[in-house]
DNA sequence: GGGCTTTTGTGAAATCTTTCACAAATGTAG
DNA sequence: CTACATTTGTGAAAGATTTCACAAAAGCCC
């Protein structure tokens, strides 16, 4: 498949989003103009950005707010269930266990590992919380797609390099970091700090 | 100030960060190229970014790491506090509060509101929880530099326009929506669920 | 069915960002 | 003091993304 923009693909989760509400409001047909509106951005980008997938408007009516929630569903990979696990039972881990979109959208946490003797052995939100030690064995023969990374900073990239080796291919990172993986791993990093002084940036410069 | 790309921006912070490390380690000159290998970017890279703020480095020889630290700090406006409220006392909220990174690099709380009468009274961090109906009164004659909002989606939009009508200029925003704000107020936006869908993009399109 | 209105899908143009490539500095070694 | 090795700073080229603009499709009304 023709590469796709990253910009793109944020455009177009948006734009699901958009339209899961448009449905809930019982809103049958929508045109680039209004999916545009809801979002700040423009009907051409809209447009443009579907059009790398197939074509899903009728001339002078719009899209089927239903078919179109279907057909972004299949191009993000949406039709199915990802098995998650989590790295770190800190604060943050235990903000995003309890977080509700994450496994309506279909990503489920199938366990959770902390270094943490005192954390080791609690239950938490169903699951036990695992020695961060027995990752190996724990995750061997239990498929994991996704790793969330929420770890101190120091032992980040530890912890990315013993997921790559157990064959998981997507990371997503809450430590302060930026890790390095092999090519064929997708790495997210959510970098707090990062957006601070984007925000600083912009109050000071303007 | 000629219009500065994010994607500039973002990596002028991410330079700082590496900066920092050298400096840690004693290191007192680095190249564009060495700064670019650490970030993985491309020397010339480094080398527009920078150019867009002045020429800091010394041909044949590189950048003085101490003096390119001041000059980040400088540029990203990271040379003074900023006074941030905090509206939600829920766990992301908690989990915020407690990340060290944020007084660190000048971002001070000065207060916490939430709509919870549980929460409400409740010491956190040496600051006490307020009545969110009370941000208007509360934060009249406080200067505030940031908000950022960890509500629930169907709140964060309200608390959004209360917060700009205090004057507030720059937010950063955790609930899962996309808010409206006018054109001289700076939103930053961390959505998990756009993340994780970027994830599930790239594992499905492979 | 013909004319009118709306809205898509998409090449082409405009704009923005990254990469290239090289002259100009700067230090070093002999 | 000259030759040499580095490495910056920056126009120009290449590449990527967004916006424009319009023909083509589709429904609607008479």
């Amino acid at each position: 498949m023709r590469k796709i923009a990253e910009s793109t693909v944020r455009r177009l989760s948006l734009y699901l989003r958009f339209l899961e509400e448009f449905e809930e409001q019982g809103i049958e047909t929508v045109s680039s103009e209004a999916l545009a509106a809801r979002g700040g951005t423009t009907s051409a980008q809209v447009r443009k950005d579907l059009s790398f997938f197939g074509s899903f408007g009728k001339r002078g009516l719009g899209y089927s707010v239903q078919e179109l929630v279907q057909k972004l569903r299949g191009i993000l990979g949406l039709g199915r269930t990802y098995r998650v696990a989590m790295i770190g039972a800190g604060k943050i881990g235990s903000a995003l266990v309890q977080y509700r979109g994450f496994k309506q959208r279909g990503f489920e946490i199938v366990a959770i590992f902390d270094t943490d003797a005192a954390k080791v052995g609690r239950g938490w939100n169903g699951l036990t919380v695992q020695d961060a030690r027995e990752l190996e064995s724990a995750l061997r023969d239990q498929r994991v797609d996704i790793a969330v990374i929420v770890t101190p900073a120091d032992s980040a990239q530890n912890v990315a390099d013993r997921c790559v080796a157990l064959g998981i291919k997507a990371v997503l990172n809450f430590a302060p970091v930026q890790l390095t993986v092999p090519d064929d791993v997708v790495v997210k990093t959510v970098n707090l700090a990062l957006e601070l002084e984007t925000l600083s940036y912009a109050l000071t410069n303007r």
